[in-house]
DNA sequence: CCATGATAGACAGTGGAACTCTCCACACGC
DNA sequence: GCGTGTGGAGAGTTCCACTGTCTATCATGG
């Protein structure tokens, strides 16, 4: 197909999609002359990938970028390309602090330490969760949350829960003629505004649970706040469009 | 104190605090006389929130200038702190589609009421927790990814579990003088990339479990099969077809 | 009393990111 | 032939999070 069904078929501008090309997120069509190129299937799902990376995840377009290298290089290989796929990630993170001013403390440090111990998690030797989780605890300890690796502990369990399920997931997914390793990167990455999602609605059940009125609802007595939320907020759509 | 000390004390440039105060971030200081104002430990302690919430988390700004704004207005009620903020993360979620044409299909919405129902979670009528978990879904299910309520249902039981852990964080955190208010951002928003971080860890270590060479390292002899046979899956349902 | 220096407040400027536009010479279909 | 579509490349635009500059104070030390 030509950039311009493509561009139909995505949605995506074709500015927008010459601009992924040139930064290395999209490979170039195949040339068929001068100024003639093709594009097929491949093209038109690792730019709906892209997109759901930069807009549902909230990626930049370099992190993008190094997530859809690595897992263009094994392509067949889902282990290695979960590897990869974490690998970018991380590489992903470590780029807000780009300058090397900012040293671990040794306490965070020690923290994230001993929960991994506790997990009994086998880590790869050169993986950057460790740090990546220590500068997390340092983050938090500078405002006052000082978290300690028992406090972390049974979060890390239900991690633990949550990563079975996930690998469940990569494994379950044979039927689809997607590659195992986008299976990977969707899984991994794309999962994460889902889970946050989840997370936040169950914090909302299980406030109302314990407070008893729902979080957002007005107390009892006057003084509503003012500050909450818009009642014709979800725009358009109504729930009950079953 | 002087926005000097505040600056020192914070480590954030006086150029930026201003900045902070004028997108009304951080509230002024308490003017004593025409160009001098002062600052507390209140405001310091805000800035620390500003700047963890900005780069730990990756808030935009003015999403962080909503959760704050929420914050304040009810600095000792928790529970109606949780729910606002809870109500001004998903107003940030809803400021990346500003245009209303990104209407939510039925099928993903009907997914999402079905998994919300079989949790029994009690979610207040106006959350738009619904329509952001449909919205995600259906990001999802655009690059091939349709996941069904019934798969999604343990992930939810996970949420909910962690979500009782962060409610006794909560609870537990009195011993503080940080306002209970300020803990539930804490907790609800800046756990987020630690919980993250955790479960990338742990799916590394599933994966090592599962396919025996830790992600990132190259597999022993050529030909690791890559889609082949699946230890230990338990492919209850394939979520292709809907 | 006055020089010095730190403010507060307003506003313009900067740099990076993610597009978006404009050209151009060519190719394709009619 | 000729108008539209195309690939490629660079310039321009927009937005955001700062950052710098300016002015009118005000605080203080000499």
């Amino acid at each position: 197909m030509r950039i311009s069904e493509l561009s139909r078929r995505s949605g995506v501008p074709i500015a927008t999609i010459k601009y992924y090309i040139r930064e290395k997120l999209l490979p170039a069509g195949n040339p068929t002359a001068h100024n003639q190129a093709d594009y097929d299937e491949r093209h038109l799902r690792r730019l709906r990938l892209i997109r759901a990376l930069v807009s549902v995840r909230g990626l930049s377009v370099s992190a993008a970028s190094d997530i859809l290298a690595a897992l263009s290089e094994n392509e067949e290989n889902t282990h290695l390309a979960l590897g990869l796929v974490l690998g970018a990630m991380q590489a992903e993170e470590r780029k807000k602090p780009p300058q090397e001013g900012e040293e671990v403390a040794a306490g965070p440090m020690a923290e994230a330490e001993r929960l991994i111990d506790a997990t009994g998690w086998q880590l790869h030797p050169l993986s950057t969760g460790r740090t990546q989780l220590a500068r997390s605890l340092q983050s938090m300890a500078q405002v006052g949350l000082h978290l300690d690796w028992q406090t972390l502990l049974p979060y890390a369990r239900l991690a633990e829960q949550t990563a079975v399920l996930d690998l469940d997931q990569l494994s379950a997914g044979g039927d689809d003629r997607l590659s195992l390793a986008e299976r990977a990167v969707q899984v991994t990455v794309l999962l994460e505004p889902v889970l946050m999602i989840l997370r936040r609605m169950a914090q909302e059940s299980e406030s109302f649970s314990r407070y008893g009125s729902p979080p957002g609802e007005e107390p009892p007595a006057g003084a509503r706040p003012a500050a909450g939320e818009e009642p014709a907020a979800a725009p358009g759509e109504t729930p009950g469009a079953a």
